[in-house]
DNA sequence: TATGAATGAGTTTTCATTCAT
DNA sequence: TATGAATGAAAACTCATTCAT
């Protein structure tokens, strides 16, 4: 039974990954299920068999691939920002890295476009237990500083806001800037957030 | 012949309003031209004969609509702040002026979406007479108080990105905050952002 | 206008009479839509121009269809019974008539099937003004001879139901027998039928 | 092995018990393979263990239902004549009772529809050992009473389908003539023709 | 300019049946 | 016997675009 269950989920997650392939070669609206199906080596009828229909697929894939990304990036930062010694040094080096790993995966960018802020969103909702351990790392240190628990659930909402939208475009596109170009500012700009978010706290 | 022109100006115009309509009702990839042309009680023919294809009206819509809604928005932010003392009160009258104009065009959002910030990121490039004009005015106070025109177009980016992103899911969703949960922070996140740039700028 | 009109249903016809054929020789079920609309010499998109679905194509196919060659066994059976002397004569011959016609259009009764039931069941509705105008010829002479419309009404329901029942298969299929070998039991039936029919409406 | 034999025709009533069931439902070309197998709780190969292909159940289903329902129809008519006192008042006691056997099975005339005649209509054939006893046991009083062979052969035929053709509408949908109305018509117009069978076979 | 019938490539989806386990 | 994942041919339907009038 487990044995079965888990080469489901293995045919499933092809399908899911040559589908992803192929949305970031043509775009979501350009790709049939055919060329999936034809992708994946798999015949038409057995797409049938793990999606109820397109729309289906397109759903799973994001949550999949935007969920998956984050924790990696989120780990990658979290793992670089690590022996911070203070909380703003900690602040920057992790944004910084944040940025790089936006950079590293432009690609889920592009597909997942608007919809990476669906599971940034969902972030402290702690959609799953691997995110939620994470964020509760990240986030610990602010704690211990002080912040409420609250605060910090506004702030790393408006943060990550700051940091994917303004990135979006200087990545995917190099306009109207170039990420780094921008990078000083998106750093420098989301710290000062994070002051005046503490300051505000506190008052 | 002028009096042509602006007939034929106005169908378009109607065109593009029925064509607003549906998207909002229905998205962009579910609506047909076939429904475009009966809600605006033309011919199917008819309709090639004012847009190249289904593309050049989307296109058309949203820099239009965006384009126009924007302008509208900035006009009445930048009215309302007109009579601040100083800079910090002019940019904190025009950023919650601007967060009350979104809530106002929310039905706007809704189809512009993402393509909001197109406009948006435009807007330094000036994409026509009148927004170069609110850009000029909007941004003069920040050219007479010694920031450079860089450093403006930068940081007007970033709070532009900052501003649409958050308020975003929280007028059209309420989630996961709502907007006036948000605004004081976004506000004063706003003003750290052009603070801090102010500061780097000098150095 | 009328020309349009007259022009589109023409069209109309024309799939009508080609599903018609492939009807008879594959079945319904075994007919596509593609059949369909390559020996109309039409194009896909076209057929959906005139019928919603394929379903929508058999409805109205059924309902023409039967009730055109309804009309005509009816005329044919009316005419030849013109000149008869007595009631009794002259369902006698209607009834041979209208078997003999039945045996002529047997191409009908194979894609129409139970559903010519449907159309000689409407018939005392009149579901159009040349099948009322027949209906009253039909059944006028038992009018007159003292029958109330009543009784017509059940009577020829009955009588009708009987003759094409047990005409289906003694044409279609020959058994369990003949159609010769039962034309006499079903003609004097018929009239053992509307003779105890006409006792019973005077008791 | 007797046993096992007894296993297998259970599931087999299963299967067809279900496909019973969601072709009243459903309608036949509506219910998939993959319907009933769910329904009966097997695996979807294993239907193609016990029939050949899906018109294999249906042909199956239709004779097995519409033979049962016809003979517990039949048994049910035979036994409430039984004690009737000549042959007029047996065969009107007989063909209300399956008028009767008819209203309280009107399910099976959803499923079963034209085919009930199928099985009517095989009855002179006996199709099997219970059904020909019947048929033997209701007709031996026509025997009796000087009927020949052949004519009880035909005299059955037709009145079964007039019965057949003539409730069917009146039970399942009550259109245009209600089955309590139309009841008297059919006893007696059978009767008619019972009557009207013997003239002509002796002449 | 305006019309709307016609097009047909392109998509999605279904489903009876097979077959390795 | 029993299973159910896999198959893929076949079917239904959509829709942007063209073109004769």
């Amino acid at each position: 039974m487990p044995a079965d269950q888990s080469k489901k989920l293995e045919k499933k997650r092809r399908i899911i990954e040559s589908a992803y392939q192929l949305f970031r070669e043509k775009n979501i609206y350009n790709t049939a299920v055919d060329d999936i199906v034809k992708a994946s080596g798999i015949a038409r009828g057995t797409f049938y068999l793990y999606f109820k229909d397109k729309s289906d697929l397109i759903e799973q894939l994001v949550f999949y691939k935007s969920g998956e990304s984050m924790k990696e990036m989120m780990r990658q930062a979290a793992s670089r920002a690590a022996d911070a010694e203070d909380l703003e040094a900690y602040a920057t080096v992790f944004i910084n890295a944040l940025i790089d790993s936006l950079i590293e995966h432009r690609d889920v960018l592009t597909v997942v476009n608007k919809n990476l802020s669906v599971v940034f969103r969902a972030f402290p909702a702690f959609y799953d237990e691997d995110a939620e351990a994470l964020y509760r790392g990240i986030t610990g240190k602010f704690l211990e500083a002080g912040y409420t628990k609250d605060t910090i659930d506004r702030l790393a909402y408006l943060v990550f806001e700051l940091i994917s939208a303004a990135s979006y475009d200087a990545i995917t596109y190099g306009k109207p800037f170039g990420i780094e170009e921008l990078r000083p500012l998106i750093v420098s700009a989301s710290l000062a957030v994070l002051r005046d978010g503490f300051g505000r706290a506190e008052a």
